[in-house]
DNA sequence: TTGACTTAACTAAAAAGTTAGTCTAAGTTA
DNA sequence: TAACTTAGACTAACTTTTTAGTTAAGTCAA
C-alpha cells in the first residue's frame, strides 16, 4: 500500500477522472487542478508535464486496479474457466477508468509504457487454461484457439467499451442485474464453444 | 452519388482521416487544410468552426461507407444469419475510419446525431433473423437474445477496434487470412450458440 | 527549518477563427 | 461580341482565444 502525500493522491483521482473522460488532448490541466482543489502549479512541481501526469496516471491506475493474483478456485479446468470469465467481467465492471483509457491508448497506438502486457493477464490465463483443457480431455481442440479467446474476451470487453451505446438494447434493467447476465452469457457462450458436451449434470 | 466542389471533398477526405487518428480534441484544422491541400479559410467557409467540419464528416462517413441494402441470399434463417454475421466483418475490415471514428464519439458520448441508429441496422437484421429463427425452430429460445447478439456482435467490433493490440496474439499470419479465419471463428461460434445441433450435413 | 503546499500573475506558443479580398466561369446586357 | 456583373470557390495575412507551462514570493505545520 504505497502512500502519497494528500495533494498528490487529490491529483491524481483528479486526472484518472479527467482523462478518461476527454482524452490526452481533451483533458485540461487547469480543471483537474480545480477538481482536485489544488493549484496548478502543484501539478507541475510533482510532474513535471502534463505528459509526465499521463505517465503517473497510468501506473497509479495499474496499481489501484489491478488484482494482484486471480484466484482458481474450481476442480475442473471448465470451472475455473468460467470463472476466470466472471472475474474479467466484474473486473471491468468496476474499473470504468481502466477501460476508457485502455480504449484511448490503442486509439493513440501507444504500448502504453510496456503496462499492456497485463492485459493480458486474462488473456493468458485462459489461454493456459485452455491448452489444459485439450490435454484432460474437457476441451474441444481449435485449430485456432487465439482467435475463440479474442473472440469470447472482445465480447466481454465490447459491453464495457461500448456501454453507453449499447444499454439501449438492454431496456430498462438495472445495471448489476445486467452484469449477472453478462455473466451468465458469457459463460455460456464459452462453454458451448470451447468446451465438449455437458456430461456434468448441468440444468438445461 | 452526390457531387461535392472538389475544395470540399478534399477537406472532407483528409477530415476523415485526420479525425479518425487523432480524435476531436487531437485533429488540427491547420493540418487538415495542409493535407487537403487547401487554405484553412475554405474550412470555415463551408463548414463554419472544427464542430460543424466534425459533423459533416459523420454525415460523410456514414454517406460513404454504409451498404446500402445487405443481401439475405440464404434459404435458411442459419445461411442468412452467418452470411450477416460475414458481411460485418467484412464491412468493418472495409471502412476502418468507421471503427475509429465511432470509437471515439461513443467516448464523447456523444448521440452521433441521430446516425449511430444506422450501427444498429446490424443488430436489427440480427434480431430480427434470430426471432424467425426461433419461430421456425431453427434457433434455441433465449430468455435475453439481446444480450447474445451484443456479444456476437461486439467480438465481431472487438477485433477492429483493438486491433493493434490484439494482433500479437495472431502470430505472422497476413491480414487477410486473420480476416477469413475471423469469419470462419465467428460463424462457428454464432451456429453454437444460437442454432440447434447441426442437423444439417456439415463437416465437424 | 524543511517539505508540502498556495497565490496569482505571467509568458509563449499553439490553436481556432476572421477579414478582406482575388480568381474564374457562367450568365447578362448593350 | 465585347464589356459588365455576379456568385461561388478559394487565399494570404491577420486576430483572438485557449492552453501548457513558469516564476517567485510566501504560508503553515511538524
Amino acid at each position: 500500500m504505497t502512500t502519497f502525500p494528500q495533494g498528490k493522491e487529490k491529483i491524481l483521482e483528479a486526472s484518472l477522472e479527467e482523462f478518461a473522460q476527454k482524452g490526452f488532448d481533451g483533458a485540461r490541466v487547469d480543471r483537474i487542478a480545480g477538481n482536485a482543489g489544488v493549484n496548478k502549479a502543484l501539478i507541475y512541481y510533482y510532474f513535471k508535464s502534463k505528459e509526465g501526469l499521463y505517465a503517473a496516471v497510468i501506473e497509479y491506475l495499474f496499481l489501484k486496479a489491478m488484482p494482484a493474483k486471480l484466484e482458481m478456485p474450481g476442480a475442473s479446468v471448465r470451472e475455473n474457466f468460467l470463472h476466470l470469465l466472471a472475474q474479467f467481467l466484474i473486473f471491468l465492471h468496476e474499473n470504468p477508468y481502466f477501460v476508457k483509457i485502455m480504449d484511448q491508448a490503442v486509439r493513440k497506438g501507444e504500448d502504453l509504457f510496456e503496462h499492456i502486457q497485463q492485459q493480458n493477464v486474462f488473456y493468458n490465463l485462459a489461454m493456459d487454461l485452455y491448452r489444459e483443457g485439450v490435454r484432460n480431455g474437457e476441451c474441444r481442440p481449435l485449430e485456432h484457439p487465439e482467435d475463440y479467446l479474442v473472440s469470447l474476451l472482445g465480447a466481454c470487453y465490447f459491453f464495457f467499451s461500448h456501454k453507453s451505446g449499447v444499454m439501449k438494447f438492454y431496456g430498462d434493467q438495472d445495471e448489476s442485474e445486467i452484469i449477472r447476465m453478462r455473466v451468465r452469457t458469457m459463460k455460456d457462450i464459452a462453454e458451448r464453444v470451447l468446451f465438449h458436451d455437458p456430461k456434468n449434470g448441468k440444468e438445461e
